[in-house]
DNA sequence: TAAACTAATGAACACCGTTCAGCGTTATCA
DNA sequence: TGATAACGCTGAACGGTGTTCATTAGTTTA
């Protein structure tokens, strides 16, 4: 008597249609218009059946949060294989500000808005895939220390947290416009020069 | 015949009324339960009247955002009178952090949300009072340059939108419940370490 | 076939920003 | 002084939001 296999396969099939709505209401609308009555008409069903899936729409939007970062990790990893640390660094603090601005829907969603990280609070839960992505910072800065291109005294979760601090304040700086201050005062491209100034400070030893 | 001068004077009253509402509807339900109907409930008018005197929420968020930002600077302004340049900056950036984490609501109106920002283009004006802020750490800068603390040959907007984005970047890493992934993989002050190394940094000459 | 269970609905509730016809009050002018 | 024009404000209405729940329609079980 598969029934009840069946029945279990089709409300994963259910809740995974939800989520699909989810992220192409995302893609279309954005995130500031990305709401539940949306995702239910782009799906075809009735706002109410949303919720007998997921608990609130803080709960979806923590597995949206899964399905885009998961997506975002697959096209990142590459950047692994640079050897040099110092190189590799630049790269991942290069890409992570590009996609802000290329995306910046999928950026909000993932580092700004605090739906998903409640949802995890809520069942209390830990957000791995960002600490597995902060550690391969801090694997990177190890890296260079044994490779002899940065300082042994320095900290290492201290300068990990820097660097993303520093991305990820340019990225929001560029989000919510406040970069246009900076950018009216000087003809010069302010964030190429940033990035240029940090790779002095990692080539001088961090 | 002072009838339309009066007249004026009332018209001024009530925008600084509905403006007083608003700071205060902002202190206590935080930025994302600060409504227009709030705001009319709390100075007892219609909701209706606020369009009178505001365009749209986003012209009222505006002068919020003014009011918000002018008792800020106010407070910080004594930081300037420390000399050494180095040590100004490290004072900046803590109180930047620290102000961003006391008071979120405050900070997610001066630096995160889009309206005042879009506000201010709609009648095609300039953010001035970010630009100066912004140029009070490009002149601190330029201050460690002329003193021998720093480098002659970096880029000034380069390394003050470096500096600005750190601080930046760690202030929303906590308002967004990110900066946990850190904190969790540390017993120690992962943010103290990052200001330390940032120290050393400028101590090396940026 | 009857009863029990299940899944989906959509109306309802309390909010939101915004608009606008209508209504008293006030000022102006003959 | 009385009629008329202008002004200030209202609150209902529109379309939107997240969320709940009685009801309905369909399926499975006994």
């Amino acid at each position: 008597m598969g029934t009840t296999e069946r029945r279990q396969r089709e409300k994963d099939d259910l809740r995974q249609l939800i989520l699909d709505g989810a992220a192409q209401v995302l893609a279309e609308h954005g995130y500031e218009k990305l709401s539940i009555r949306k995702v239910a008409e782009a799906i075809e069903y009735s706002p109410g059946t949303i919720y007998l899936y997921y608990r609130d729409k803080d709960e979806l939007m923590l597995a949206l949060h899964r399905k885009v970062f998961a997506r975002k990790v697959e096209r990142l990893a590459p950047l692994m294989d640079i050897e040099d640390p110092v190189e590799r660094i630049m790269a991942m603090g290069r890409v992570y500000v590009q996609n802000a601005i290329e995306h910046p829907d999928d950026y909000y969603l993932m580092f700004v808005t605090r739906a998903p990280m409640e949802a995890l609070a809520c069942q209390d839960e830990e957000w791995h895939i960002g600490q597995t992505g902060f550690e391969l910072l801090v694997e990177t800065i190890q890296e260079g220390i044994d490779k002899g291109a940065f300082r042994k005294d320095i900290s290492l979760h201290g300068s990990a947290l820097m660097l993303w601090s520093m991305v990820h304040g340019l990225s929001m700086l560029y989000l919510s416009d406040r970069i246009d201050v900076v950018q009216k005062l000087t003809n010069e491209n302010a964030a190429e020069q940033m990035f240029a100034q940090i790779e002095s400070i990692l080539k001088a030893g961090l």
